[in-house]
DNA sequence: ATTATTTTTGAAAGCGCTTTCAAAATTAGA
DNA sequence: TCTAATTTTGAAAGCGCTTTCAAAAATAAT
């Protein structure tokens, strides 16, 4: 290759990596021979010899629905056109899994590294730091943390949601959220429930919170119980959209009247949510965006830049048929 | 390493790639060393030594959704037990982008390669036999094909699906399709569609057969405009499952009863397709059998097995409340 | 025109591991 | 026990590129 230019290697990997660095005439005669030869870099070659490796790790929860996919998407598109290849992979929601993937990634001398939340043991970060390498913890927004967030305010966001449905005049709420346990967004969602109930001073006993894995049927089985009780709840604040699936399903197969009887709202605003009937009322999340944002920070931070982290990121809250105030002279 | 080791570093390399060739006592101090001094190999330098990455790509239209994040989270996950690291990237149903993201991952130095489906430009395939590494299709069996296939009949399993909305006495019949231009499976369910009423006797005019990109939406909006014919269809078969979930949303919109007036038939069996009122009937594809498969199959090319893909996998017809007898005294 | 400064370039070294080949060690057979 | 065959091992080379440093070339200042 360089031969075939008539420059040294070294002028060739210049006009490659740092073209400012050469002269038009030996750029021009490089540019020429890359094309004749359709030289293409040795990519362990450059990881190697430059102690760089050019892959992102990043590591979700799951990748087989919308809500995760939709950003790897855009986040691993992002990542291509800057030279970048993305190495995936899912953790099921398991600490030790995903702590075993964080390990095998930083061993593969990946360059960065995303993750979804914070809450994780200080040894993974210990390890990450040791590696020196940029991370970004997606889906959350925290400005207090020490880590990287990109994401929105679960809590204001869950707040926000509440608000509104007290505002409908709803006063007795339950909640349906995913393990608590680990999962600092399902925290963050249900302490945003707390303290708008707080703040209008509604009750919200501890036996109102109902912890199940994400599932639709989960949701199922929730609505089952709760529309048991007597008095039955007058609206339901589902932390993660299946379970507002199961809800909606589960009340159509008993003839429960959504929202007459009982109003149910989502979290998320996937693309199920505005086909149910009824459609469901939830908030929408910035899934691309959080993919992109991810994306522009750490290839910032993987140029040097000094960066933090961008704003939160907005939610909003999608008004659909599935809420509306609660039945009247119970 | 070596040095803490008392060895060579060809025993090393030969230890941790070929322990066999070494004799135990010197395994075992290399393994102590490896534990004291928690030696982790430096996989550029391996990929460009061995001329081998441990990089497989994998290409999907999307990602975003069950069908393919399912087969894409166990394809991972048995590479990854095997040392095999997997990079991912999303064509959109995009035969440039398609093309683009092989080149790349090609210029990367991937081991193997996973593809969905047959159906691409010829310049493709030679680019990939110019490297001589192992690749698949998937989602699509087709023994006739010069290309390794990993999927299940499509032709066979819509024949089947047919078969038994024909023997419940169905005679007019549509059919929500995919884009054909380009997606080979799409093309198959129609083929099989055809096959099973051509046996019947039964007509399938060209205009029964609707073709869209693949959403909900684009089902509601066929639904509607097949809806208003006179005399309507009493079986709607769908492609694929978004097609369905619309035409179901959007009967219970338009208070026509499901299976009562008209069936509705999915494809895939995704999760959605068993929570929906009715329903739905549908074809399980076997989306996780895929990816296991898949990674099997790469894994002993890798190792230089000289292997055929696996008999097709299989697919079962699901019966559910979306589909009935049709009318009676129409 | 000469000198000082800056930019460009090539030679050399080396990133961390694997492979090859020949020597050393071990095992098997007579 | 000796010889032949086989296995194990280490030294050396090198995978393809990047980085460093010193020399060469170009530019700026006097």
């Amino acid at each position: 290759m360089a031969q075939e230019a008539g420059v040294s290697p070294a002028t060739v990997s210049r006009c490659l990596n740092t073209p400012a660095a050469v002269r038009s005439d030996k750029r021009q005669r490089v540019e020429d021979a890359v094309r004749k030869l359709g030289y293409v870099p040795h990519g362990a070659a450059r990881a190697l010899a430059s102690k760089r490796s050019r892959m992102i790790g990043a590591i979700f929860p799951a990748v087989d629905n919308a809500l995760f996919g939709c950003a790897l998407e855009v986040f691993q598109q992002e990542l291509a056109h800057e030279g970048y290849t993305v190495v995936v992979a899912a953790s099921g929601y398991d600490a030790d899994l995903e702590a075993r993937h964080v390990r095998n990634l930083l061993q593969n001398g990946i360059d960065a590294l995303l993750l979804v939340g914070t809450a994780r043991s200080p040894d993974i970060y210990r390890l990450i730091a040791a590696r020196q390498i940029p991370y970004v913890a997606v889906w959350r927004s925290d400005q207090t943390s020490e880590h990287p967030c990109i994401g929105f305010d679960n809590i204001a966001a869950a707040e926000h949601l509440t608000d509104y449905l007290v505002d409908l005049g709803h006063r007795r709420f339950v909640m349906f959220s995913g393990q608590l346990d680990g999962n600092d967004r399902a925290q963050d969602r249900v302490e945003g429930v707390r303290r708008s109930l707080d703040r209008h001073g509604i009750p919200l006993p501890a036996n109102a919170i109902l912890e199940r894995p994400f599932g639709v049927d989960e949701g199922r089985e929730m609505f089952r119980l709760v529309m048991t009780e007597n008095p039955a709840p007058t609206a339901i604040i589902c932390g993660s959209e299946p379970f507002a699936y199961g809800a909606v399903f589960e009340a159509a197969e008993r003839n429960i009247a959504v929202p007459d009887q009982v109003s149910i709202a989502g979290f998320d605003d996937l693309w199920l949510a505005s086909q149910l009937s009824p459609a469901l009322t939830t908030v929408r999340t910035p899934q691309r965006e959080i993919g992109q944002e991810a994306a522009k920070y750490l290839l910032a931070r993987l140029k040097g830049d000094r960066i933090a982290p961008p704003r939160p990121l907005e939610t909003h809250l999608i008004i659909r048929k599935s809420t509306a105030p609660p039945p009247a002279a119970l």
